[in-house]
DNA sequence: CTATGTGCAAAGTGTTTGCAAATTT
DNA sequence: AAATTTGCAAACACTTTGCACATAG
């Protein structure tokens, strides 16, 4: 199957690229806000062929799902007040990753981290 | 409020219990091959409820999102090919956790870990 | 020109809600 | 007896699908 480069799709991708990181209703809202009449089911359509494609994934986080584009591999910070959600490197909070197995010997193969808290900004305005 | 103990609440309790992690799905298929009619409002009004008295959380996983019962801190490992998903302590994978601040400040409160891969006995199966 | 993608409206899925009856305390 | 909970069915929100038309390559 070869993908065509619709604008839709570039809209898409290019929304998420913008807006860092965005649930599906953000995502909406913000295409439907700025660029005028793609369908909901064009919108979805594209999420998933661009998931297949592994140019954007979805992160479960507590409060919400939410698409990012895939870049740097890197986990996610979350603040419990204002919602903001922050890329973390891994060499910012400097850990080391753990054992590649399990006691039992199952393989770790991927990690998934997400951290949760009380932003800086937040703290300042207490 | 005055929280009553009511058949229905244990049965959703005892069942994720029993069940270890269950999704909606399971969990429901459970409850009603095992104990005849309950409603599915009430399950997920008792989810709500124990979820609230923190003493069941949701837990996001990659593929789906499941229940369990609130017990000692761990992390989840959940097996790409035959899907089970095991407890794991802190110490088994033995690795120091991040500082606790981001380096602008933002303090880390809360931390969820998740890992993938082939587990032990679908290694073995091949 | 043809396969892929789009928009629309309808259908589907899992979850939540309003209400009257039942149950726990 | 009073407040909480239940079951039912209807409502809901979000996502997916079928189909005819449009469009990228």
């Amino acid at each position: 199957m070869v993908r065509r480069n619709t604008n839709q799709r570039q809209i898409v991708y290019q929304s998420l690229e913008y807006l860092g990181h965005a649930s599906s209703e953000n995502l909406i809202r913000y295409i439907q806000e700025n660029y005028s009449d793609i369908s909901l089911a064009t919108i979805y359509r594209n999420l998933d062929v661009l998931m297949n494609e592994h140019k954007v994934k979805k992160v479960k986080l507590k409060e919400e799902d939410v698409y990012e584009t895939i870049k740097e591999h890197h986990y996610h910070y979350v603040c419990r007040n204002c919602g903001m959600i922050t890329d973390v490197l891994p060499q910012e909070i400097g850990f080391k990753l753990p054992k590649l197995e399990l006691k039992d010997g199952s393989r770790i193969e991927e990690y998934d981290f997400a951290f949760y808290g009380i932003c800086h900004k937040c703290q300042q305005q207490n």
